[in-house]
DNA sequence: TAGATTGTTAATCGATTAACAATC
DNA sequence: TAGATTGTTAATCGATTAACAATC
C-alpha cells in the first residue's frame, strides 16, 4: 500500500466516498462500477478510479467495486478502525454542541474530557463528562492518552491554549477557533472557519443576484 | 469590476485575507505590500496580486495596498455590506449553538427565526428568537424576507426541508446535516460536513503515524 | 470466449508561481 | 529622478479527464 504524498484534494473527497459507500451498503447494493458510483456521486468515473488506485486496486475488472470492501478500505485509510480520544477545550455552545454529537463515538473518536476557564461552566456536564477547569487540562491529557483537542475557544486565547495542548503530547488540533495556529509540522491542523464558510455563502448569494441584474439590463 | 468566472479557489481564500486585513486595521497599520502581507499569510506574493487583481486594481505601485481601503473593498466583494435575514431549521445543540453566536450580526447576518418539529423544543427561546413548530416555516420565510438558511437538523429530513425552503424563495442553504442537498442550481448551498473534517484529521494523524513507524523500520 | 470494467498512461485543463515591464 | 512595488503576461506545476490496453 503505496501512500507516498497523496495530496489534500484526494484526501478530502475520501469522506464523501465513505459516505456514499456506507448508504449503498445499508442498501443492501453488493457492487459498483465506477460509472454507476460517478452518476450518483456527481463527479467523473475517472476520477473515481484514479482516486482509489492511489490506495491500491480495489476493484476487479469486468465486475467493479465489491461495496462492502470498499466501504471498509477506505474507512481504514481513513483510520476510523483505530480508537482517538478527544477533550474539548471551551465549554461554550459550540463545545457543548460537539460534546453532545454522539455520532463521533461510531467512527472511534471518543469523548473524555472537557475544560473551561469560566467557573460558571466548571463542573457542569456534557453527556457523562464534567467541565474541568483550565488548571486541570495538562495533567489530564497525559494520564488519558489523549490525542485530539478540539479547540472552541475565542481566538484571543487560541495560540495560548495550542502551544499548552502540543507541549503535553496532543498529536492533532480540531481548531473551531478563528485564527490560523501556529504549531510544529508534526501536530495536525484542521481547521473549521465557520464565519469563513458563511461569507463564502455570502459571496455566491451576490454574484448570483448580480449576474442577473446584469442579464436583464443588457 | 469584471467578476466574470472566478474560481472557488480564490473566493475561498478572500476571507482569510479579509481576516488578516482586519487585524492589520485594529493594529493601526496603515499600508501593506503583498510581500509583507505573504509572509504574515504563508502564501506568496504572487497568488495575493493575482487573486486581488481579479476585482480590479486595489494596489498602487511603489506603495502597496492600503489596509483600510483594502478591507472594506474585499467585504463589499464578499457582500458583507448588505444585510441577509436567516432562519435556523433544527434547534437542536448545533443550531442553538449557531443561533447564540452573535458574531454573525456584526457582518451583516440577522438571526430572525427557528424551528423544529420536537414539540419539547418549541417555544424555546434562543438569543431573543422563540422556536416555532415547522409548519410555521414557509409563512414565516415569506412575510419576513428571509434569505438564508440554516439546516442543522438530521439528514433523513435534510432533503425535503431543503425543498421547502426553495419553494419558498429561500436563496441560500448553510447545510450542516449530512447529505448532499439536490437543489435548483440558481440556489446557493454551503456544506459544512463535520464529520468529513474530522475524517481528514483522523487520515492525517495516521499517516503521520505510519510514516514515523516506517522511518524507525528503515 | 465475449463483454465489462478496471488500472494506468497520456492529454488537457486550470491554478500557482515566476518574471518583468509599467507606473506610482 | 530613483526605488519600490504593483498589475499582468508567460512558464511551471499539479490535478482532472480521456483513452485504452490489461484482465477478470
Amino acid at each position: 500500500m503505496e501512500e507516498k504524498g497523496i495530496s489534500q484534494a484526494v484526501i478530502g473527497r475520501l469522506p464523501r466516498y465513505f459516505r456514499y459507500l456506507g448508504e449503498l451498503r445499508d442498501r443492501g447494493v453488493e457492487r459498483i462500477s465506477s460509472q454507476e458510483l460517478s452518476e450518483m456521486m456527481k463527479v467523473t468515473a475517472s476520477q473515481i478510479r484514479q482516486d482509489l488506485n492511489h490506495f491500491g486496486g480495489f476493484g476487479q475488472q469486468g465486475y467493479g467495486y465489491n461495496v462492502e470492501s470498499l466501504y471498509r478500505e477506505i474507512g481504514k485509510i481513513l483510520g476510523l478502525d483505530k480508537t482517538h480520544h478527544f477533550i474539548i477545550v471551551g465549554a461554550g455552545n459550540l463545545g457543548r454542541a460537539l460534546g453532545n454529537y454522539i455520532n463521533f463515538e461510531r467512527r472511534g473518536f471518543i469523548f473524555t474530557g472537557m475544560f473551561d476557564q469560566n467557573p460558571d461552566l466548571v463542573g457542569m456536564e456534557v453527556r457523562g463528562v464534567k467541565v474541568q477547569p483550565m488548571e486541570n487540562m495538562e495533567r489530564f491529557i497525559r494520564e488519558n492518552d489523549v490525542d485530539i483537542a478540539v479547540l472552541t475557544i475565542p481566538k484571543t486565547g487560541a495560540e495560548k491554549v495550542a502551544e499548552r495542548l502540543v507541549r503535553n503530547g496532543i498529536k492533532a488540533i480540531w481548531n473551531f477557533a478563528h485564527v490560523d495556529l501556529n504549531v510544529p509540522p508534526d501536530i495536525q491542523v484542521e481547521n473549521v472557519h465557520l464565519s469563513d464558510s458563511l461569507m463564502k455563502l455570502s459571496y455566491n448569494i451576490n454574484r448570483y443576484q448580480q449576474e442577473q441584474k446584469e442579464k436583464s439590463e443588457n
